[in-house]
RNA sequence: GGUGCGGUAGCUCAGUCGGUAGAGCAAAGGACUGAAAAUCCUUGUGUCGCCGGUUCGAUCCCGGCUCACACCA
């Protein structure tokens, strides 16, 4: 019998499908520990909103990547696909299965196939580009990546304010176009990777998710976000409820509208990680209404 | 009961000096290699409240009705 590789099971899928909930009853079930691929939940000081999991729930099984980060730090997909690879390995050092969940879909594309290496560009630069495009407008900054990465605008999407942003930003940073960084290529991991997709049919996805929000306000995320307001501008606090929140504390909308609003955007967000998914040919679909251990199994 | 204002897309509303209409939002679909719960792209949608009149032609003008809101009684 030869010895079995080391394992990676990705579980992934739209907000609110249940991935929580069903990825702990397999790192249980494999006695193994979870490295979550989340762009919020890393954050310490959001916890409601992100429906992070339940302390009860991080004492049954060891979490990387869950309160791992402040919100006043940096993190994006290439720090996620360092930090992940090292969970990884301090996983496999006691067993050869590893759980990872979530559904950011850059960061776990990241994890399993990497991401090119791009220098990383000093905070000041990023600072500096962001306040004057605020200031002088798309046009401006249509104009100046016309001008200085020719490269780069005739490829990228000339209307994005990001990714235009993201070009200056490495242009800047390291003298040269981020086109000639963006190879694209895929790096072979030493381990293998399972991927199961969770899926719901979208009504009832969307009626979970009005549900959970309501719960969320119950839970306290409206005092959960007033405690953030005065750092409302971070770019980790452009999250799905707390954004409409921050507007219902500016005064810009009523509270029951902000609710709403918070409604729609994470029904949105979770029609958004579909469309990332549905790509991904390598994805096991499962419903998530009726999953359970042996479907993991059958995969393995 | 009287006066005024309104009834146009799922919602909020614009508009047509008479030639059957359009924005935002929502929705649907898509993209996305360091902000990704972000950001960006594409696409519909209609008995223009109802019944008559004038007119070649009415969502628009006229009359009546009806519903909503406000004020007066």
């Amino acid at each position: 019998m030869s010895k079995s590789p080391n394992t990676v099971i990705v579980i992934c899928g739209p907000t609110a499908v249940g991935k929580t909930a069903f990825a702990i009853q397999v790192a249980q079930h494999f006695n193994t520990s979870i490295i979550s691929a989340d762009s919020r939940q890393c954050y310490n000081e959001l916890n409601i909103g992100v429906a992070k999991p339940f302390t009860t729930q991080l004492q049954l099984v060891k979490h990387y990547f869950i309160n791992s980060h402040s919100i006043q730090q940096q993190v994006n997909a290439g720090i996620f696909e360092q930090y992940a690879l090292q969970a990884a390995n301090k996983i496999f050092a006691n067993n050869p299965i590893a759980v990872m969940v979530g559904g950011t879909g850059l960061y776990i594309k990241a994890f399993c196939n990497g991401i090119d290496n791009i220098p990383s560009t000093p905070a000041n630069v990023r600072k500096k580009l962001t306040e004057q495009y605020q200031h002088y407008g798309l046009l401006w900054l249509q104009s100046e990546v016309q001008k200085r990465d020719l490269a780069f605008w005739q490829i990228g999407e000339q209307q994005n304010p990001h990714r235009l942003l993201r070009a200056l930003e490495v242009l800047e940073a390291s003298g040269r176009s981020i086109t000639t960084y963006q190879l694209g290529q895929t790096t072979a991991r030493p381990f293998r990777i399972i991927k199961i997709g969770l899926e719901l049919p979208r009504p009832v996805l969307n009626e979970r998710i009005n549900s959970r929000v309501h719960q969320m306000v119950k839970a306290g995320l409206i005092a959960e976000a007033k405690t953030l307001l005065p750092l409302q501008h971070l770019q980790a606090l452009q999250t799905v409820g707390y954004r409409e929140l921050f507007e219902y504390f500016n005064g810009l909308v009523l509270i029951e509208k902000a609710i709403e609003n918070i409604q729609t955007n994470t029904r949105q967000y979770a029609k958004r990680q579909m469309t990332w998914f549905k790509k991904d040919d390598t994805i096991k679909w499962q419903t998530a209404s009726n999953i359970s251990i042996s479907d993991i199994q059958s995969h393995l």
